[in-house]
DNA sequence: CACCAGGTTGACC
DNA sequence: GGTCAACATGGT
């Protein structure tokens, strides 16, 4: 089975995902750091915390006082570097404005987002993906635990490069195929449930 | 009570 | 190069 045909026989099964739920570019961003290592459901309290303090605009968020920020997000987990971290990303983009900064190269880019404390490759493609509009493909530790059962091993760039490769640069494809690994993910190929042989999909539809 | 969640970092080999 | 604990809350 190719890519494309896990990537369709994804969608026929959990459906369209339509990620990243947010309302806003920056808002991605934010979300992007949130969920390290964190359920959703926790962060989207913190986002939704951060919308009423009007805190979701990188000037706004630069200029929040440290512990207000912290206890705002505090149901994400790691909320004291979690909060060092968005002010980090959020000075960056107070400085490049989101819409104009997608005009640079997506390599230049991920290199400037790698370089920030607390931007690892996941977070930094997360952003390019679904707040840049890059084509860039995600790997979590889902797509990890999915592509060995598969019989794909390999860290992060090797299995990067397997899905970039096979695909066609299509950023709503990257976006919705992501989105199905990680729903696919949560139902059915995480640490409590391995039901050995994901894509066996139809059986479990 | 133990384990896990859409990672990243720095220390240590 | 790779491995490992630390980071911390909320849900099963």
């Amino acid at each position: 089975m190719n890519m494309i045909d896990i990537y369709n026989k994804l969608l026929e099964t959990l459906g369209e995902q339509k990620w990243w739920p947010a309302k806003t570019p920056f808002e991605v961003v934010v979300g992007a750091i949130l969920t390290q290592r964190t359920k959703w459901e926790n962060v989207a309290k913190a986002i939704d915390e951060l919308e009423k303090g009007d805190l979701l605009s990188p000037d706004a968020l630069v200029n929040v006082n440290r512990n207000k920020l912290e206890s705002l997000i505090k149901s994400t987990g790691f909320y004291k570097q979690k909060a060092e971290r968005l002010q980090t990303v959020a000075q960056y983009f107070a400085k490049n404005d989101l819409p104009s900064l997608g005009e640079n190269s997506t390599e230049v880019l991920r290199n400037e987002l790698l370089a920030l404390n607390g931007v690892g490759k996941e977070t930094a493609d997360s952003m390019l993906l679904y707040a840049l509009n890059k084509p860039k493909f995600v790997i979590d530790a889902y797509t990890v635990r999915i592509c060995k059962c598969l019989g794909i091993s390999g860290g992060y760039d090797h299995l990067q490069e397997k899905f970039e490769s096979a695909l066609p640069k299509d950023v709503p494809l990257f976006k919705e195929f992501h989105a199905l690994i990680v729903e696919y993910g949560k139902r059915y190929c995480n640490r409590k449930r391995c039901n050995e042989c994901v894509l066996d999909v139809k059986k479990r539809a």
